[in-house]
DNA sequence: ACCTGAACACCGTTCAAGT
DNA sequence: ACCTGAACACCGTTCAAGT
């Protein structure tokens, strides 16, 4: 069966829902796809590139918001659908700065009332304090899991009520509150 | 001369400022202080351990801020004043929440207006978008150092500008415009 | 064109043995 | 108590050689 960039794309983004972000490392993925290491470098220039195809594809199935709020809940439940989502797609808006979809769409949100810069700055804020709040919560749970800290119950309620009491502040601070 | 767990932490934070936080490996610094790799595990647990004292001393000499506009900007500068600052932080963060400075002092910031549960909300709120807009100007200028981007006349002003924008947005939204 | 085999230059961590 | 020597189990990446 030959190999393609979409099987190993699609491989290194199961190998993250299983695993997380520590256990994804291309040798683990050629191994999944029964090919020796080296194999991957004929369809994907290095591990970045890798990282940021599969940070395309958590965002992949994001609809187009009609304002700004909705936006932000759709990026949070995408970063949320995959382990460790948030820090992926952190690292790779790291080096891949306007390579994602928040990027790109979200300036858009705040074009009505704000002057095209302010619309960007606007828009990395939101970016921002969704992957700031969503990571935090994702580690949280990734702690829970190797049994570093306890499971508290009603974690999972807090970090929504969380989430949404900083999302209408920035979004109140933004002028959409 | 005899190895501590202070000198280890002296030469790890050494070794960010020059190399990054790629660079930043246990035999690196096990190196720099002219020693075996296997001598640091004897006064230092592992390299997270590790990470957690330098993201202490990168916080070490904020001020007491009087207001949280100020504890912000505090944060912003300790966060530039070494390579790497904002994800060193950001990453200890992650496994010991509420093990630094920022986590137990912000929330006092929000107390006098906010209930307890709130304030902390808050003060999460100020910090993600803090942590989240240095990290992305300190990866700008990694970008740079490795010339895998060009440099921009004023970009320097620029995120001095972007970052006042959307921290007067949080902290506005917060109830502190 | 596509993959293997094998190497290169690294990692974090452990642990018997020395002093 | 403190460090060395040496190993273990990994990494990402490259590249001649095979098909």
């Amino acid at each position: 069966m030959g190999l393609t960039r979409e099987r190993i794309v699609d491989a290194a983004y199961a190998v993250l829902d299983e695993q997380g972000l520590s256990g994804l490392s291309m040798r683990r993925v050629a191994q999944d796809l029964d090919v020796r290491p080296g194999a991957l470098y004929y369809h994907v220039a290095n591990k970045q590139e890798l990282l940021a195809e599969v940070a395309a594809r958590i965002l992949d199935g994001m609809p187009v918001a009609a304002d700004a709020r909705r936006g932000a809940c759709d990026l949070r439940d995408a970063l949320r659908r995959v382990r460790d989502g948030a820090e992926v797609v952190s690292f790779v808006l790291a080096f891949r700065p306007e390579g994602l979809a928040p990027s790109r769409a979200f300036p858009g949100l705040f074009a009505d009332r704000l002057p095209a810069r302010e619309a960007r700055w606007a828009a990395r804020t939101l970016v921002h304090y969704v992957l700031g709040a969503v990571a935090e919560e994702q580690n949280r749970t990734e702690l829970v899991r190797t049994g570093i800290v306890a499971d508290e119950p009603g974690r999972a309620d807090e970090a929504d009520e969380a989430f949404g009491f900083g999302l209408d502040a920035v979004l109140h601070g933004l002028g959409r509150g």
